[in-house]
DNA sequence: GTTGAGCGTT
């Protein structure tokens, strides 16, 4: 993908990657070609794709071939404004087979000679693997988090209403201008009509019809149900600690 | 349709 022709990495013996951040969402690698292509000989441009929805993910690595045009491209494209944003060009840091990278170009380390490359990001190396829940992506989680709770209070809200119409007025479900506007409109109208005692919310949500919170009920039950066997669950892994290992974590990282 | 610190693909 984003690439000229070849499908995988082409060569990354004696390239240089160039690290682009602050690219908008909508660039792409033949947006940014002609722009490093003028410093220098571009090798391959990859701009790094959410698998899930195929989305960019606001940053490129752009590959040079000698180092002396990567760093012409740095110092001339760090801080260019492209498609309205300032973008950020640096050296590649790490490698895309957590090989580290020295100003720019990868170099093999080879742990076997003595030194062992513990110095490493304490970062995963792979998020694909924990694609799912919650740390799937730093900062993409925000954004996620912003529109889940803006989706969540319009679900709520919906749900509110929803119950409301059901058994109060029907004609809302009718009602092709539902959202706040009529909300708004009839709380307006309400507020200036009905008195102000009426406005508190508080006896209303305290009187809820549903005596029972989901919020309460749910870890209650489910702790029950899942007390029993997580207890038989635990009882092998400790012994196995105790027997075996204290850390598992260990023996993935070998000595 | 959104978002904004960071480090990558068959």
């Amino acid at each position: 993908m984003s690439h000229f022709g070849s499908s995988g990495p082409p060569d990354i013996s004696d390239t240089y990657s160039l690290l682009i951040l602050n690219i908008t969402f909508r660039t792409t690698a033949d947006d940014l070609f002609p722009l490093f292509d003028k410093y220098g000989k571009v090798v391959d441009i990859f701009i790094p794709k959410d698998r899930r929805t195929g989305d960019s993910r606001g940053f490129a690595f752009v590959r040079y071939k000698y180092a002396d045009e990567a760093q012409k491209a740095v110092d001339r494209l760090d801080g260019r404004v492209v498609d309205g944003r300032e973008i950020t060009v640096q050296f590649a840091k790490y490698g895309p087979n957590a090989e580290r990278i020295h100003k720019g170009r990868i170099v093999e380390s080879a742990p076997r000679s003595g030194h062992r490359s513990r110095s490493r990001s304490p970062r995963r190396r792979h998020r694909d693997d924990h694609y799912r829940d919650r740390d799937y992506r730093r900062s993409r989680s925000r954004s996620h988090d912003r529109y889940e709770r803006d989706r969540y209070r319009g679900k709520d809200k919906d749900s509110r209403r929803r119950s409301r119409s059901r058994s109060a007025s029907p004609d809302y479900s009718k009602g092709r201008g539902r959202g706040r506007y009529d909300d708004d409109r009839r709380s307006v109208s309400r507020s200036i009509s009905a008195s102000p005692a009426r406005r508190s919310p508080s006896p209303r949500k305290s009187t809820s019809p549903r005596k029972s919170p989901p919020r309460g009920e749910s870890p209650d039950r489910r702790s029950r149900d899942g007390r029993s066997p997580s207890r038989r669950s635990v009882s092998p892994r400790g012994r196995l600690a105790d027997s075996r290992s204290p850390s598992p974590q260990n023996s993935d990282v070998d000595e």
